[in-house]
DNA sequence: CATGAATGAGAGTTCATTCAT
DNA sequence: GATGAATGAACTCTCATTCAT
């Protein structure tokens, strides 16, 4: 019967909708005011039908946590072919950046949100992460073997790396930079990523892709 | 008479037994879940008595926050006098990841908890967290002029430095490397911090330093 | 399918419940301590469902006033339509006077209350008011037309007349009354206010009328 | 000993103290706003030290109102002399609208609030008002024997002169006037009441007395 | 599957009042 | 007589969640 299948086909529009409506009024206006009610309201369905289609609050936040590493991830796959293992690294970086700024509400859940850090914890929810981790493990791992970069432990340059665009866009998006004007911001993110990556990178001038720009804040 | 002063010295004591309540569930639960009436209860008090101390939830916030920036800031006199300017910014950075993870809630509050990014916003009560970012200015711009790291503006750079630091306490204190095995993460993030600047300070050997044993990640 | 009718027809009704009992409350304890909780508790019902209703404490007190307002009108309606005007400004007058009374609380909340006078204040609120108000005024400017009353400002002549009986009603309302004793006080109301008509009509007797047994203090 | 003395005469100014204090508040934040912290705040003693002087707000209440009947009495002795009854009658609600206009808060607390209607009640503490009342009975009894006015039961007749410009005052102080713009309320007050006095007495011109500018709204 | 009414817990805050000192 | 710390009840309002229909 595709009676079945139907069901099943609408069970997943509805998710979808769900999820959407959540994702937009999470970036409108934060987790805090992201409420069921709210939710439903934008669907316009029943506040208590969102539990036919998520257990509870917290299915929703993984839900969008995933969608989040999602669009990381294929974000990641754009710049992931480029050969020059140092080249990739800083594209990797750029790309990471971009999609902290312009995804601000997903970044904030993905790898600062306190509340997600206790929902989510050590289960199955942080694959997702592992894979765009890997993405960068390897890439730093090529960069180390072919010398671009200087010898070190991968895991903790992997980290490193990590930590450095992390802070950049963490410090943004929380706020903290009350001591730059908004105006110069960009220009100031630009300089202190490629100030970092021309520092490590040897004297391998790689100026031309530092230029790109990227990096409008947003939102 | 000293009843005036013991009256004044049990105030004391009592503003400093709800700040304590308040820090540690703000340690536990985070900043949403820490309650007046939480607080209240962990002292033993009233709700409505908390409020002869602090006018309200913001003010035991504030307290908080400039508390953490006076401990930041002590520590960082511990070091500020150190002659070498880039045995100073890396004594500096030290000094900063060891505030971040030996006094997680404060960091916390400080760098990255977004409800106060809300209630502080633009106020005065940035004026302590301008004094450390003053301190890191000085050392980078230090750094610059005698060689010790590639010139750069100022702004930027520091920048780069504190977001650098920034990112290794706020992925630990936001539970985000679970890649990484808990017994590793003191050995990674000694070995990311010696190797960022190393590779930036232009091979000026500064191994012994970067071995110094801190950064053990705390309750 | 009667069912989405029944659902309106007990919404209606959940609505007229928490109204009927915020007004029952507010007679017994006025304004302040007409609580969400208390009227929640009177109908035995939840205090946050209240608000499944009316959107605040404020919305039940428009809807309250708005009734309150829509009553009188009807009740002015009643005798609007008498043909000699000195006999339809009596008429109105007595129809305000037994409104009052008998609908205290409503009285109140329109015209004494000082939290409504808050809340309300220059809002789309008053325009059941002003409708009132014009009928009072086009009585008062057939009157002076006619010569049923000595020649004056409409407006001002319309404030006076309103002034005497919001006066009559308001001591009563607000029990500062207590030089006169409670059998009285129908008597003294309806001798007061003929008083003050004859007075003013020029002696075009209209005793018949003034006579009319209205004014029952109530409640 | 003059130590008793001292120490009735010290509890009487503090009591004054604590009185004028809380007159202050209420004259400037209405009686809701009057909480005794607020007071003990303002005369720089404590909340309990309060019920040192005053079993509890209640009492300050009745002092209060005690305090404006006094000021209402005071300025009727001020024209109770006027010989001529009519003459008297007019001057008296003239001074009774000024006491309610330049004594907004008393008037209130006295004629309109319904929270001192009920603590107050039929006790004692009308002892002040009969006074006033007892005044205008008697000038409107006079006036009837005089002719200046119609003949009516004497209670009936008061109570109808009190309530017009009770309605008057209360209309302003309750902010029920929306329909009048308030650069126009001072003429139009004036206006109603020479017109229901001109009204009443029977052409007996008192052009002169009535034209006399009083009744400037207040604070 | 969907509704919408209802719950219960909890949020920050204010207040009159009490009482040991 | 005066202090100031403390209480306890009350306030409006919000939310995730449940459940009969």
């Amino acid at each position: 019967m595709g009676s079945k299948e139907r069901r099943e086909r609408e069970r997943k529009e509805m998710r979808e909708n769900i999820l959407n409506a959540a994702i937009e009024l999470f970036v409108e206006h934060g987790f805090e005011k992201t409420t069921i009610r709210r939710i439903a309201d934008k669907i316009e369905y029943t506040p208590g039908n969102i539990y036919a289609y998520f257990k509870n609050k917290n299915e929703i936040i993984y839900a969008i946590h995933k969608r989040g590493f999602r669009i990381l991830y294929d974000m990641e796959m754009t710049v992931v072919d480029t050969p020059d293992p140092s080249e990739r690294l800083v594209k990797l970086g750029q790309v990471y950046i971009q999609f902290g700024l312009t995804h601000r509400p997903f970044y904030d859940l993905m790898f600062i949100d306190s509340h997600v850090q206790k929902v989510i914890s050590d289960e199955e929810h942080w694959a997702e992460g592992q894979n765009s981790y890997g993405v960068l493990r390897q890439t730093v791992a090529d960069c180390i073997e072919t010398g671009a970069i200087p010898h070190g432990d991968i895991d903790s340059v992997s980290f490193a790396m990590w930590s450095f665009v992390h802070g950049l866009v963490a410090l943004v998006v929380r706020g903290r930079c009350a001591m730059i004007p908004d105006e110069l911001m960009p220009q100031v993110l630009r300089s202190a990523f490629s100030y970092v990556n021309t520092g490590l990178m040897q004297r391998n001038d790689i100026p031309a892709m530092l230029r790109a720009d990227a990096f409008q804040p947003s939102q």
